[in-house]
RNA sequence: GGCCCGUUCGUCUAAGGGUUAGGACACCACCCUUUCACGGUGGUGAUACGAGUUCGAAUCUCGUACGGGCUACCA
């Protein structure tokens, strides 16, 4: 692996010319970065597709080159209305947003994929011309009849390859006089990919170097359906070669369809315009590939943002509803499969940019685990300004009924409680008291060591807060301990049972610290309040 | 079944032939804190197995096992 880097890098040009010069031809031609997400908008933008992205961006953003993004909509029965807008949404939500996409424009357009329907049929005829593609006539009956009757128990799975095509109904085994008069009676027909027999194909994937296939045991993929759409297996080349794509990242699933990729480019662009590949390792879930389901059983997020199946009307959560903030998802997700050779975890975006590079990409596929991911968010939200954690917080108490945060109480509340918080809806309930007297109390704390003495002292400390004429954390805490003194409590035994009072569980800063805030009357009434309920019952 | 990819603590990972195999999450203990956290210190815990190459292998080669992906007129 470590022996490929310098052929790797040769295509980007970052060798050190006293290790390698390339050619001054090739400097010249040096083209500038380009690299694509494609998504088809089929429903909720996943973690993986989250990271493909962000890989993408970053390598772009290094480079200086552009992220584009494409919509693979050429499959028209997966049409989910709503999809597209919300996979911007996602983009926008994480900061990774395109300098072309069908919202923002370009000059590659169009970019969506069925809106380039007309363009593709010229290329899948002239692979036919060329003698590496064929009309196939065969009917979805006809194939699912193929399956069946070849199917044994030594080839569970039968393939529409070089040993079954000629038992198939297309133009390679029909006369020339056939095909003619099925198309020219408009029979419903597609194009296939005439895979070579006897070959070996292989290209230099950027993370997991060579890769070689045998073209004998890939099957002739669709490449036109019949209703003209092309494939997936197209599409991508046709427009990775239309948009001027350098480099192709994409999921390891594709792998093994990436020979008939690497053909396409042979035949129709030549291999020499051919982006360089990148196939990334996959996020796992518990078994195997990450997949929505796992995160309902599991009770993690998969989504980036939620999504509600317009069909069924499920919702899936997402990662921003879940609490993270952005920083913090694109952090935990760059650090699924790469990382910078050092002990450094956190990272901003602008840290990513600088220091990722696609060859220490990982090979091996990664289990996802929430646990290490709840920690990326509590690191950035310990870390983070409360500046920039405000609008948040506010907006998470306004849906719970708390309007009444001004700017002063936001700053000192978000201040005192956000090392406390792993997600950001952790916040209401970290901070629910500063604007709510407790209703219930967690007696176990309190009663069991709750006496007379304790009650008279709390008596005193009501009487001494009325009079205090300097209402801050420090004076009510020397205060408070003076009074302690004078009637030979420790302070530790009275500190306990105010908290509960003031809060109504043992948690939360400082005591004194919440006092300040919440004001002497509110932590009058909330003293003498919980008295009642300490000495009932 | 076939093809492809992969395999270092439970999880994410470092280590470019020579390290007591390092870090992080989680877990445990202790310290700090008279709350809960934060923070600090320490601990448990890994090179899948077998051959080969080499003075020396987590690292290179081969085999095996295991895991994953693909095997649609879906992407």
């Amino acid at each position: 692996m470590r022996q490929a880097t310098s052929t790797r890098l040769q295509g980007l040009h970052l060798v050190p010319f006293t290790l390698y010069l390339p050619p001054l031809s090739l400097q010249l031609m040096s083209k500038k970065v380009r690299v694509r997400f494609a998504p088809s908008p089929t429903g909720g933008l996943h973690l993986g597709g989250v990271r493909t992205v962000l890989y993408n961006y970053l390598f772009a953003k290094k480079h200086g080159g552009d992220f584009i993004l494409r919509i693979e909509d050429t499959d028209q029965t997966r049409y989910v209305p709503g999809a597209e807008e919300y996979i911007f949404n996602c983009l926008k939500w994480t900061g990774l947003e395109p300098d072309e996409s069908p919202q923002h424009g370009g000059e590659y357009g169009p970019y969506r994929q069925s809106e380039r329907k007309a363009d593709y049929r010229q290329y899948a005829e002239q692979l036919v011309k060329d003698g590496h593609a064929y009309y196939a006539f065969d009917t979805p009956e006809d194939l699912e009849k193929m399956r069946t009757d070849f199917k044994t128990d030594h080839n569970p799975s039968p393939q529409y390859d070089h040993s079954i095509r000629m038992k198939m109904r297309n133009s390679l085994n029909l006369t020339a006089g056939e095909v003619k008069q099925l198309l020219d009676a408009g029979t419903k027909h597609d194009i296939r990919i005439k895979m070579p027999e006897n070959e070996t194909v292989s290209f230099t994937d950027m993370i997991r170097s060579e890769v070689s296939f045998e073209t004998s045991l890939v099957d002739d993929k669709v490449l036109l359906k019949a209703d003209g759409m092309p494939t997936y297996h197209l599409a991508v080349v046709v427009d990775d070669y239309l948009m001027k794509i350098t480099h192709a990242f994409r999921g390891e699933e594709w792998l093994p369809s990436a020979p008939v990729h690497v053909l396409l480019w042979k035949y129709l662009f030549g291999l020499e315009n051919m982006p360089q590949w990148a196939h990334l390792p996959l996020i796992l879930g518990p078994n195997g590939k990450l997949s929505k389901r796992d995160g309902a059983k599991y009770g993690f997020p998969v989504f980036a943002m939620s999504w509600t199946d317009p069909k069924t009307a499920e919702l899936t959560e997402g990662f921003k509803e879940k609490g993270f903030l952005p920083e913090a998802f694109i952090n935990l997700l760059a650090l699924l499969g790469w990382n910078d050779g050092t002990e450094q975890e956190i990272f901003t975006k602008e840290e990513l940019i600088e220091k990722f590079s696609i060859e220490r990409v990982h090979s091996g596929g990664a289990k996802f685990d929430y646990e290490k991911g709840k920690w990326f968010n509590h690191e950035w939200i310990k870390r983070s300004a409360i500046q920039n954690l405000k609008y948040e917080v506010r907006k998470l108490f306004a849906e719970k009924g708390i309007t009444d945060t001004n700017d002063a109480l936001m700053d000192k509340i978000i201040g005192l409680v956000k090392d406390r918080c792993t997600l950001l809806t952790d916040f209401y309930d970290q901070s629910v008291f500063f604007f709510k007297t407790p209703e219930q109390y967690d007696l176990n704390a309190v009663k069991p060591k709750w006496n007379e003495t304790k009650q008279l002292f709390f008596a005193e400390v009501i009487r001494n807060f009325e009079l205090s004429n300097d209402w801050n954390a420090q004076t009510l805490e020397n205060n408070f301990k003076e009074i302690a003194s004078i009637n030979q409590i420790k302070p530790g035994d009275v500190l306990l049972p105010l908290r509960v009072m003031l809060v109504g569980g043992k948690f939360g800063p400082g005591v004194f610290d919440i006092a300040e805030v919440i004001g002497r009357d509110e932590t009058i009434i909330r003293i003498t309040k919980a008295l009642s309920a300490f000495n009932a019952g």
